[in-house]
RNA sequence: GGGCAAGUGGCGAAAUCGGUAAACGCAGCGGACUUAAAAUCCGCCGGUGGCGACACCGUGUGGGUUCGACUCCCACCUUGCCCA
């Protein structure tokens, strides 16, 4: 009696084989070549959803695939277990954060079990556990010793939904990157990582095999620019200096711009100005970044009533505030060129300053007035001694001139800013320092460390962090002298623990040392990162400075944490849409799983579309790879005992199997390299229906037993369920994915016979079959010799193209009379 | 506003050192099996005209290069992402 495939039970079977057999536990091997293959660790939010599966999956046939290629492959998981939803739960729900994180986690644990990945489970990091974040806390008092963590002032953003301080990156668009609510600035007391000391090397790309749009994003994000600081004065004498990258246009200046924050407003602020001015900084100071920088905006300023004075041409201009211009960029004072820039232009007009033209343009006639800024390249004018220059020399006439006469120098600038770790929340690690009241800032000691989360702090909607009001862990004493002092209560940013995760995996239990260095040695760096784009300036970027970083505080000995990054795309709800609650398009894979296997899922979701692209998910579609696993499964068990030998043209047709399997082992070995599971599936589906064609004629022999065995060991790195059953129902030893990769037969690959289309003036007219070693002068003869040919060529031959083994394109005569064509 | 990526049947897609457009799959249609249905199997499946052989059209739009363009070049439209 024929068995149906039953999905369910032998998935569940095969997990658990592969958990008691320990199959997947990797250990080192110095025989095989490493390989480390690595998922962005999930956040335990509760439920594995279908992206997930789209980045665990596909990543996980691609590891499997390795491992069969004869890597000793290590892929490991864990839980990203800080951060704020946790503590929201806490406040909504009264469940304490680790209790939540901790049920979310044991959930997550079976659910991910349940795609069938050979993650081993022995080296699970979990952030939130203290064996995890007492290497934060010390990996930052070595940053702190070496100065690579400072403690700042600065107008931060402050999301007012999370109540806490965000890094630059972490707002998108002026919004709060976690909740979406629009940013605000704050001045505080702030911690952060000196990751602007690595400008430069970050911008070094060299032996990342990255995505191009993520090493553009990359460097858009530190935004290196040149240009020169020029040594603006106010009327006073104060110094302020405006960093431009234009010096070229520095003798069109007819206003100066500060942010309304400059400490400088406050003492340069004519009496009878400081009225409206100080109402102006503070409406400036109430608006969201979204607000001040959106380029629709109409802007706004107010003069301050004082000058300044270009160095270069003494000339006075007014100094006016504008909220267009932020303190964090640059000096925080900006040189107003309005007939070169595109917003200084917009705010000359509407407040009438003057607009002078100092670059010429084109056909630009003196005196003649800009209808927009010009921004190109053209002829210097009304520049003094530089007029008549190109604007490009002028460039750097002005910049020699300039640090000549102590105007100014050339710099280099960077967008980037230093990343801000301080959280005003509970749920993350403790920033191990201490506040006395005579030594100041004080670390904890190593030999103290963790500093723990108190485990009873309470939780209540006030905004504020649990750990203000917690006097049992406030309290303390200086360890330097003993008085008492108080305890930091910012915690860090949750994306200092994933920025080195992945060398915890390495030697997850060891609790002398953050990791094993042989081990690092032998495993870093990660070989094949695989995640979303969505991180390209946070985690990507925070990881690659933090391994730098490591490097120069003498505990890593690489620099680069990622040699490949792979970002899968988006799977999208069955409408085409971004999946969410609110458009009710969420697709819980966990049902899928429940109805079709694992398997199925898995490969459905390789099978929508190249992997980079992602796509929407579809309830129908799914069926197609459902199909053809239930017909990989009754090839496979039903075979007839038919006799051994096919009679009659018996050995052609194996031979045609037994080419059908090496053309598609190669095609799937091939596509399976480079992360294009799509087609390798489609060649699989090919070939499953020509054997399934042939079955009757082949069944039983060398051929047919060759094509099956290769058959599921192609299958599977997608579907390693089914792939384990039917091989264990052929008698083949355990494990399937113990096996080597076959190799294909470069002889059963070749073509013996082409298909040679035959064009006429580039039109297809016929096609002929042909052996692939016909000559060219037979393959012409007989493509003129067409009947098909000869109806189109009654004007005569003009010439023939001959492409071996693809085509034939004749030519005809094209006469004056306009008959052909 | 600037940069990057993409646009192919009813749908997801395949094919790009320029050489048979639509592999594979979904949906649909027809058939076999069945008391019936499901499942499974077989066949058809870009458009127009034609009984048909076949012809013409067809890879976002308009041009160009070429014996030949989904592929290369120019302009434009649309969508997505990033930056302002």
């Amino acid at each position: 009696m024929i068995e149906r495939y039953n999905p369910l039970a032998l998935e569940a079977k095969w997990q658990a084989r592969w958990a008691e057999t320990r199959l997947y536990e990797v250990h080192d091997d110095p025989a095989r070549p490493k390989w480390y293959a690595l998922v962005m660790f999930p956040y335990p939010s509760g439920d594995l959803h279908i992206g997930h599966w789209y980045n665990f999956g596909p990543a996980d046939a691609h590891a499997r695939y390795m491992r069969m290629r004869g890597y000793n492959v290590l892929e490991p998981i864990g839980f990203d277990a800080f951060g704020l939803p946790a503590e929201n739960a806490a406040i909504k729900r009264g469940v304490h954060p680790y209790m939540w994180t901790m049920g979310n986690i044991e959930r997550m644990r079976q659910q991910l079990r349940s795609i069938g990945t050979m993650y081993d489970w022995t080296r699970e990091v979990v952030t939130c556990d203290p064996g995890y974040y007492r290497w934060n806390q010390g990996i930052f008092l070595k940053f702190l010793e070496r100065g690579l963590a400072y403690r700042g002032k600065a107008a931060a953003n402050w999301c007012p939904n999370c109540a806490t301080v965000l890094a630059n990156e972490q707002v998108l668009d002026g919004r709060c990157e976690r909740c979406d609510t629009p940013v605000t600035k704050r001045d505080l007391e702030q911690w952060f990582l000196r990751i602007t000391a690595y400008a430069e090397e970050l911008l070094d790309f060299s032996g990342l095999q990255w995505p191009d749009k993520i090493i553009a994003m990359q460097r858009n994000w530190i935004g290196k620019s040149h240009g020169v600081e020029i040594a603006f004065r106010a009327a006073d004498g104060s110094p302020m200096p405006v960093f431009t990258t234009r010096p070229d246009t520095v003798y069109g200046v007819s206003f100066m711009v500060l942010a309304p924050e400059h400490p400088l407003v406050e003492k340069l602020t004519a009496p009878e100005r400081r009225a409206e001015v100080q109402a102006y900084v503070e409406a400036a100071r109430r608006q969201t970044e979204i607000e001040r920088l959106a380029a629709e905006r109409e802007k706004t300023g107010v003069p301050i009533g004082a000058d300044a004075i270009n160095p270069l041409n003494g000339q006075r201009v007014p100094i006016w505030i504008a909220d267009y211009v932020l303190l964090t960029y640059g000096t925080g004072a900006v040189m107003g060129v309005p007939a070169h820039d595109t917003r200084d232009f917009e705010f000359a007009k509407k407040y009438g300053l003057p607009i002078p033209v100092v670059i010429a343009p084109p056909d630009w006639r003196p005196g003649q007035e800009l209808a927009e800024a010009y921004l190109d390249e053209g002829t210097m004018v009304s520049s003094g001694p530089f007029d008549g220059l190109p604007s490009a020399e002028g460039w750097q006439r002005i910049a020699d001139h300039a640090e000549r006469h102590g105007l100014g120098k050339r710099m280099v600038q960077y967008r980037m800013r230093d990343w801000l770790i301080s959280r005003q929340r509970y749920w993350g690690t403790p920033i191990p320092v201490v506040y006395c009241p005579v030594d100041g800032i004080v670390p904890v000691p190593e030999d103290q460390l963790p500093v723990l989360l108190p485990p009873d702090a309470e939780f209540k909607p006030t905004g504020e962090s649990p750990l203000v009001r917690h006097e049992g862990f406030v309290n303390t004493a200086c360890p330097r002298c003993g008085r008492p002092a108080r305890r930091e209560t910012d915690t860090m940013d949750t994306f200092l623990d994933s920025s080195w995760y992945f060398l915890r995996y390495l030697s997850p239990s060891d609790d002398a040392r953050p990791w094993d260095p042989a081990a690092e040695r032998r495993w870093m760096p990660v070989d094949q990162y695989m995640g979303g784009a969505e991180h390209a300036v946070m985690h990507l970027l925070y990881a690659r400075f933090f391994c730098k970083a490591l490097r120069d505080v003498g505990l890593a000995r690489f620099d680069e944490p990622f040699a490949r990054l792979f970002n899968q795309g988006i799977i999208l709800g069955e409408d085409g849409e971004k999946m969410s609650k609110s458009r009710g398009n969420v697709v819980n894979p966990d049902e899928y799983v429940g109805q079709l296997g694992a398997d199925t899922v898995r490969a459905f979701l390789m099978f929508i579309g190249p992997w980079d692209q992602g796509g929407a998910w579809s309830s129908a579609g799914i069926a197609g790879p459902h199909r053809f696993l239930q017909r990989v499964w009754a090839l496979a068990t039903e075979t007839a005992g038919r006799a051994a030998t096919a009679g009659g043209d018996g050995a052609a047709v194996e031979l045609r199997v037994r080419q059908a399997v090496h053309r598609t082992l190669k095609k799937v070995t091939e596509d399976l390299a480079e992360f294009r599971f799509n087609t390798a599936l489609a060649a699989l589906m090919e070939l499953t229906n020509e054997l399934s064609r042939v079955r009757e004629r082949v069944a039983g022999t060398p051929a047919w037993v060759e094509a099956l065995d290769t058959l599921l060991l192609m299958l599977a790195p997608m579907a390693p369920h089914i792939a384990e059953e039917l091989w264990e129902r052929r008698g083949r030893s355990y494990s399937i994915h113990q096996q080597a990769w076959p190799a294909y037969d470069p002889a059963l690959v070749v073509e013996e016979q082409v298909t040679i289309v035959v064009q006429v003036d580039g039109r297809v007219r016929d096609r002929l079959v042909l052996a692939a070693s016909a000559s060219g002068d037979e393959v012409r003869r007989q493509a003129l010799a067409s009947a098909r040919v000869q109806a189109y060529t009654g004007n005569g031959v003009a010439k023939v193209i001959y492409v071996p083994r693809r085509l034939v394109n004749i030519v005809t005569q094209r006469g004056g009379d306009g008959s052909a064509g």
